[in-house]
DNA sequence: CGGTATCCCTCCCGATACTG
DNA sequence: CAGTATCGGGAGGGATACCG
């Protein structure tokens, strides 16, 4: 019995939607969006229980520069910036609701 | 239009799953027990690269009190323990699989 | 209102050693 | 071989202030 990795071929597959999404507030932004459509900063920010200005800042930036939202600035003041999910982060929605239906299904215990 | 969340009613499923796997190395030893199947402590340390021998216990740790996984200690010397996922844990599985094909359709940029 | 910079501290985690 | 304890460095991230 090999020891190796078979699951499905390579690993690398994996970790690289791992390192899309791991982080603490990287798969709530996700979420959030999923379920928002298109949001306002601020907005966003209400709605991430505890997080810090700049923290959400440092993380929809990070989603940014995966594509996986993006962004849009009105040249006005006082300033506005809406962001939303991409089409590849859209297609990161089917995970969302899996874990929605995950947490549904064993979250009583 | 309401800026509260509504998509799949409460967002307390998510934030639970959300609970489960986060963390740096949690998702990867899902993944492993997944593709492996029932492993002994020293080989998942092996294929986990990078983690510590502290690291990898506290998470077993963490994932064992969560039913995620079982522990299965043999009596003997030089001791033996064998990991495994419980059907809990199993139940995420395609979670993972979710994640390798999400991750083959989109790694390439 | 939203982004960035600076300061500073917490606590995560790596290294090491010891136990069973 | 697997688990636990201890210690210490350093990155992560909180608070704050200022800029556009």
């Amino acid at each position: 019995m090999s020891e190796k990795i078979c699951f499905v071929g390579s690993k690398e597959p994996f970790e690289y939607t791992l390192s899309i999404i791991s982080g603490k507030w990287k798969l709530k932004i996700i979420y959030l969006l999923a379920c928002m459509g298109t949001v306002r900063y601020g907005v966003l920010k209400k709605n991430i229980d505890g997080i810090t200005h700049k923290m959400l800042s440092s993380q929809l930036k990070e989603l940014e520069s995966e594509k996986i939202i993006s962004r849009k600035e009105y040249p006005q003041v006082p300033p506005k910036v809406e962001y939303a999910l991409t089409e590849k982060g859209q297609s990161l929605v089917p995970l969302v609701i899996s874990m929605c239906d995950w947490g549904e299904m064993h979250r009583t215990g």
